[in-house]
DNA sequence: CGCTAAAGCGAGCTTCCGCTCATGTTCAAC
DNA sequence: GTTGAACATGAGCGGAAGCTCGCTTTAGCG
């Protein structure tokens, strides 16, 4: 049981000020980072006292996982709905409609994307970043086994591993950098190169039988 | 002005007492992360007084940035022979080569490469990694344009930074996450990602003239 | 209104970290 | 040996960050 926070917001008033701390709390961690997100920073930030962010907090740390948890929210709430249409259509045009999703869903909050990232990141945090890749990864695996009904599922999952990677670190990194690449073109790289994965470009199961 | 406050060491016996402070200050983050690596601890770890450590180092960040710059000189110096070497052999040779020099050099020091990308960056610290992208950057774009001489700059730069990115994200990944994927499907997979992409999968130039 | 509990406050306590400096020790050159 | 520069020490300073707690204000309710 890990209900370390000191008190539910019964009236709506406090519910009010809890969601003025998480906003604060994001807002000075995408403008100032990490190190200068201080509590009592912050608290001034959302017009509240030091005590009141730590009625509803148990720590600071408490406090940014609650702001990486609507990040996370945030991001599904794009992304899955374009998992689900993918999973309707062909499948470079699923591809398109997930990159897609991925891409608006990263750019829309960039900052915060950015600033949660470069944040030392705890096992907590680390738990609800692989707890939403576990998500996608069920769609994709579901996604592909169908549409690769000859590989194992061994196979399966090397090959859903590597898109998830690509539909990720490829629009995070596009993101981030901002390199002078037209959105548009970069979407149709990576979506080649999703296509050219998933499709199976070199043709049937190529492992060696001999294993090292 | 910001001077070098650090001394310069002129003995053997403090050359060997900077070498002991940057080893253990890399132990202690690749061993307990970033928050623990204070000052007294990397001290206390070299077998060194607080005092000794602000002889060589002009504040703490002076430090962990000279660990950061001799992990970005041992990665170049598997790296960069091996992007020479590939500028000798065919296309999908080469990405074989460098692929297999950026696993090599990235798992000889994971635990390292680890702590450093889980550290908050600081701009001197992205300011290193950017100079090393630059510098492979520079290599891959030589080759691109050697083999695909029909590609205006603009076109190279795309391609080039993409092939970048693929090279250096899916090892980085693969390192630090160790999906459960034997290292030669890894590398095989990740070169013909690479290969189709140098190569150019999709034909000529697919440049839209109306421009957004 | 009067009462209770929730909500809010903010000065300041505790802890710990980066860093210093007065002092002692080793080394190299004479 | 003596001397001065380089090297090393470590107790402790200054300050900041996380967090507390006694107190006040507000909302809800008969």
């Amino acid at each position: 049981m890990v209900e370390n926070r000191r008190r539910q917001p019964q009236q709506e008033r406090s519910r009010q000020t809890v969601e003025r701390i998480v906003t604060a709390a994001a807002r000075v961690l995408e403008r100032e980072g990490d190190r200068a997100a201080t509590t009592n920073r912050i608290a001034a930030e959302a017009g509240v006292s030091p005590g009141s962010l730590y009625q509803y907090f148990a720590d600071r740390d408490d406090l940014l996982l609650e702001v990486t948890r609507r990040y996370v929210e945030g991001f599904e709430a794009r992304v899955v709905p374009a998992l689900r249409q993918a999973a309707r259509e062909d499948v470079v045009t699923g591809i398109v409609t997930v990159v897609g999703a991925t891409l608006d869903a990263m750019e829309e909050r960039a900052p915060l994307l950015r600033a949660l990232m470069a944040r030392v990141p705890g096992d907590r945090q680390e738990e609800i970043l692989r707890a939403l890749r576990a998500r996608v990864t069920d769609f994709v695996f579901a996604s592909t086994a169908r549409h690769r009904p000859e590989l194992s599922s061994v196979e399966l999952d090397r090959v859903t591993w590597m898109l998830v990677e690509l539909a990720q670190s490829l629009p995070l990194r596009y993101v981030l950098d901002a390199p002078p690449i037209p959105r548009e073109v970069f979407v149709e790289d990576t979506v080649r190169l999703l296509a050219t994965h998933a499709i199976g470009a070199a043709g049937g199961p190529r492992v060696d039988p001999g294993a090292g």
